[in-house]
DNA sequence: TTATTTTTGGCAATCGTTTGCCAATTGACT
DNA sequence: AGTCAATTGGCAAACGATTGCCAAAAATAA
């Protein structure tokens, strides 16, 4: 930085001051000092200057640490939207993996206490905490994305998964449609208690009850989606009154539900109509073209950045606030009216 | 700092060496200064001691701005067997996107120029370059990952793209198939090369030429893998003598290849053979179940890293090496003999 | 020209560690 | 008890920026 100074001829507290905050220099010498710097090549060093006023540049993302390897891009959309977004607020994202070993809850509260990182963005319903420290009195400011978790005090922004899976699940039944299959995610995710209930509010405004929803799965992750599908396809063959529509909560149950039935000889959309949650583009190109709920994952991403952004500058610690960003629904041919033998 | 040291009874530039290098003190007085730290709820400032000794303990991985959203999902593997790897050499990870765009460029050569990262890991052909400033001379240890870029100076990680290929066309051969369809990505490009390269040394060894193989795509990236399958599919039912075995170089192109051939009336594999290039999860649950070259994902993250470290405790700058770790060929239903009437 | 505002120079403290140095203390071993 | 090695204490200088302060200089206004 003296270089710097010296070939612009100017005084080295000026220019930190060009660099740090234009605009307490005169446009002028900003520009000979940014010419200087660039003619050496300089870029001051972002870890003193972090250092020196006491806070980072650096934003994490906690991803869980089981990650989906189906076929839907949740993660590296997030990851790129995210990244984006900091990027043009002039922050960096790093990545933490919370599994469910020790050493990964301390790897996070060590970045978070070392004052690493600046705030986190999580996409875990559980925050790290191990001997006495926790995420939560880190003095970071937090928030949750996928996931609400505005009760727990973190501002949160989702999707309007309940209203989505309501509203489909009113169509499916304007169409005729009166005893549906639910395939689940593990039991009591955020996910799948309120998909589950939009499905079952749907029903109720139409008059029907309970009974005329079969759930399937639940006791495994959505990591296992496939197998989820499978298992599904095998619950269903055994069913007596077979339901006509079929709710997956993701795309793999969908796309390996479907494989499993059509093998079985039964036709998708003729004899029975799928509908699932991710909105993975493989989807169009299944055989039929699955119709899915698509999630608004770059808004969220950006919408979590806002939302972070806020936090950060935020004098007084304000509620958790909930943002919803709605989804939509890729309406393909995976889903017709109920045929006329079934209802 | 100065508390644990008070709170332990010792001197501060006792907790330091304690804390920072622990062997250069005694066991009993290091448990003393662990204690009082746990107690005082203490972390090492990170900004300050990466400042102090010179170094930050961040890695980047850059990866390519457009990143793929089929059924692959090599982005998320690939982070989180860096992030663990890094993990257990002390080291953290940040993410940067390569675009096509300035910006994203130059966020990456801050990174690399304000002493934030360490070294990186980077999975794009191209190295970030703006005015007169580049990667390449940022004195960073860079790692190239899935592209194998050792001739460009690159210590490189890569899969077997070549001898993968080449084996399981021999396979193909073997069963009977003489006319072959060859699904490329983007032409030119280091996989579209190597993949050829290995079906033309495969036909050449069983005597079969060039003309043997029919190509399809090549101007479209491997994001758009659905839409080269989809005109792949259109392009094998115009030609007059049509193969009996698809290569296609990502699963995304076999999976929309495959549902249009089908919807054309051909049996999959009766009629004609595919294999593909990945090993998505989704490839088992696909009708039929699909045949894939499985990239050894988690390996060559690991490696990566292990490369990485060896090249910052490097104290000489050796020759760029290349590290190949061969693929798996999952072998499923989608393969079979070439059928009798065909040959 | 003078008065007033804006911009710069120079100094020094600060952020929270690490580390070299040497003296002082402790511990272990004859 | 005496010797030698291992460990610790205390001090101070770094690392590379930012920032408050005030005086000096420059630009602008009257």
């Amino acid at each position: 930085m003296a270089d710097v100074a010296r070939l612009a001829g100017v005084a080295i507290s000026t220019v930190s001051r060009a660099l740090a905050n234009p605009g307490r220099v005169n446009e002028k010498t900003r520009l000979k000092i940014d010419a200087a710097a660039k003619q050496l090549g300089y870029t001051p060093n972002a870890m003193a200057r972090n250092l020196r006023v006491g806070k980072s540049n650096i934003i994490m993302i906690i991803l869980p640490g089981s990650l989906y390897y189906g076929v839907s891009q949740i993660i590296p959309q997030v990851l790129q939207s995210i990244n984006k977004a900091l990027i043009q607020n002039g922050y960096h994202l790093m990545i933490a993996n919370l599994d469910r070993d020790e050493m990964s809850e301390r790897h996070i509260l060590d970045l978070a206490f070392s004052g690493t990182v600046r705030g986190a963005i999580i996409l875990s319903s559980k925050l790290p905490e191990v001997d006495g420290r926790s995420l939560a009195n880190a003095g970071l400011p937090i928030v949750s994305m996928l996931l609400d978790m505005s009760e727990a005090g973190l501002p949160s922004v989702v999707t309007n998964d309940r209203e989505a899976v309501r509203e489909v699940t009113a169509e499916l039944i304007r169409l005729g449609h009166r005893r549906f299959l639910y395939i689940a995610g593990p039991e009591g995710n955020y996910h799948d208690v309120e998909r589950y209930a939009g499905t079952l509010e749907a029903l109720r405004a139409a008059g029907l009850t309970e009974e005329s929803v079969t759930r399937s799965g639940g006791y495994l992750g959505y990591q296992q989606g496939f197998e989820i599908g499978v298992q599904a396809a095998a619950d269903f063959a055994r069913l007596a009154d077979r339901p006509t529509a079929v709710i997956a909560t993701s795309d793999d149950m969908a796309i390996s539900f479907i494989s499993r039935v059509q093998r079985m000889g039964l036709n998708v959309p003729g004899d029975l109509s799928v509908v699932s949650f991710d909105g993975s583009p493989v989807c169009a190109f299944s055989s039929p073209p699955l119709s899915t709920i698509e999630q608004p994952v770059d808004e969220m991403g950006q919408a979590a950045v806002d939302m972070l952004m806020e936090r950060i500058d935020a004098t007084d610690r304000d509620m958790a606030t909930r943002h919803v960003i709605p989804s939509r629904l890729l309406r393909r041919e995976s889903f017709a009216p109920a045929s006329s033998n079934s209802g």
